[in-house]
DNA sequence: ATGATATTTGCAAATAAAGCAAAGATGAGC
DNA sequence: GCTCATCTTTGCTTTATTTGCAAATATCAT
């Protein structure tokens, strides 16, 4: 097998015009040169180079392939710095992945921002509500709320995934507002499940954790009608924070027991960013993960302003 | 230094999808395949391939860097096959360095024959008197007439040098054949020389050497101007056999003193053909060579036809 | 002729690459 | 859900390649 760098040195010679001073330049030993082309000579089974002690000159054959072979290592040189180039700052395509529901409302808005910041990068953005394995689908990170597989992917943590009871002012109004969490038992609750079965909501408060069993006239395994259910004044619902918090926040909803906290599930694990576990993270990964760490901050934008213990889970 | 090996290692991989695969097909261990193109990796300082235990897919890096060093590959095995190509049959063009006179009369009109054999060959055939450098002046082959400079250059000898003492029939006719070398004094000898002074012949016969100082009234240091005028009868003249021989075979020379034999001097150690030294010595010059060698053969066909001792030296 | 500098080669040291075995990961099939 | 086969990777040792130095030889300028 011929050597790339036997044949770097063979062009090196050629401009050179001698092995010494190739050696001089690339501070090396002439022996080492002349024994490299040498070898190159007998890999293409031709002479290329004619030498005396004096000067060099090159056969028909060196001719030839100094000609070929110099065009073939600027292309080689220009293709590696083109793939470095990639690295030296966030640019190029990124293939971004996640939930639709999370994509749409914190995921989407984020980018114009993101992309005003790091213009020579070009977003793909796949919303998919089923699971999808990163390399599959292409994409370079992806987003996920809650439940983390086990997987070779690195996970940074965006968000804390909490769940809040809640319910329109509208309802409330109507149906009264509970005290306890026993009193749930009696409201009219909008139950986000996937099985068939009873649902408990295990709520922690000052007086330790409550299991609730509830119900009503509306089970879903779909979290937005939940949400619009919920709006419309249906009843009580249990949703991410990520999803009410705001409308907590202007009034459209109104926070049910407030005191009390639901109780961390597997869905609860929190907001992270997947990707590879690459030895060379790139670039534009990084950039995007460390905008969305810095996007959401410790608290993110949808949580309630700071409260004394607000953060740390009753759950311990 | 990115190597050849490792990059020829990525394609290899991407082409098969699997390091295993390689490794497989090329007789290797995958561990080997696997940190070949870690080290690529590291060399253009992005990841390349993203790797699970069951696949491998390409990062945007390295689709990239695929597509653009798959063409480069190909190109560098064009390249080398090129070379390697130009030496598999005598092809390309060949510089044939000789002098004048010799080149004219026997060089030349071999080449049609050679060029009949070998149709991808192409000539280039320099005529010069003044000894040159081969590789200064580009040449892959000279062919030397006598006085072979100490050089690092290869000689294979083509045919000997003999000198023949000659003159034309009408010359003799008028001015007598001499019968030994001691008549040579009186006669008219043509001289070519290249310097000034007096010029000896020294003749070898069955009584032993014999040095003559000749002289006439025509000194030259043109080989061609002595040929004249020995052909227009104005002397004696002392001539390589392969200037004269076919003229003294037809008669339009004859032979003087034909019993003795100019002493071989400098001038007379042989006709060579000198090439480098090269550990791959060319095909086309490898088969011109051999060519001449056949086309003179061991006793040329400007010689006489072969007579008891006509070969061997009488100066022993 | 002599000196400075060139290529090349032998030899020993340094560096790189290879294989092997083991560990961890992943998907297929029972 | 579990086992098995197969994949990548890493540590370790062995092997192969490359390097530099020194010496031999060659060439050109002075």
């Amino acid at each position: 097998m011929n050597s790339l760098n036997a044949i770097r040195l063979f062009t090196a010679s050629v401009d050179a015009g001698s092995f010494s001073e190739v050696g001089r330049r690339l501070g090396m030993a002439p022996s080492s040169v002349s024994r490299q082309v040498a070898a190159l000579e007998d890999s293409v089974g031709a002479q290329l180079i004619h030498r005396t002690t004096r000067k060099l000159s090159l056969t028909e054959a060196g001719r030839l392939y100094f000609e070929r072979v110099s065009r073939i290592l600027a292309a080689l040189d220009e293709a590696t710095a083109a793939v470095s180039h990639l690295e030296e700052s966030p640019r190029g395509v990124l293939h971004v992945n996640g939930p639709t529901a999370f994509g749409v409302r914190h995921v989407a808005p984020a980018l114009p921002d993101f992309l005003a910041r790091y213009p020579e990068v070009r977003i793909e953005l796949t919303l998919t509500d089923n699971f999808v394995d990163l390399l599959e689908v292409g994409a370079d990170v992806a987003v996920r709320v809650g439940e983390l597989e086990d997987s070779s992917l690195i996970a940074r943590r965006l968000a804390p995934n909490r769940r809040v009871l809640c319910a329109s002012p509208g309802y409330l109004a109507k149906a009264g507002a509970p005290e306890r969490p026993q009193d749930l038992a009696d409201h009219n609750c909008l139950v986000y499940t996937r099985h068939h079965g009873n649902v408990n909501w295990n709520l922690g408060g000052p007086d330790g954790l409550a299991e609730v069993r509830v119900g009503g006239n509306l089970r879903t395994n779909n979290t937005e009608a939940v949400h619009a259910a919920a709006l419309g004044g249906l009843g009580i619902a249990l949703l991410p924070s990520w999803l009410v918090g705001q409308e907590v926040q202007s009034g459209r909803l109104a926070e049910v027991l407030p005191g009390y906290r639901a109780a961390p599930g597997a869905l609860d694990t929190g907001i992270h960013a997947l990707y590879p576990a690459d030895r060379h993270l790139s670039t534009k990964v990084r950039a995007f993960v460390d905008f969305m760490v810095e996007r959401f901050g410790p608290r993110p934008y949808w949580e309630d302003p700071p409260q004394d213990g607000a953060d740390a889970s009753p759950m311990g």
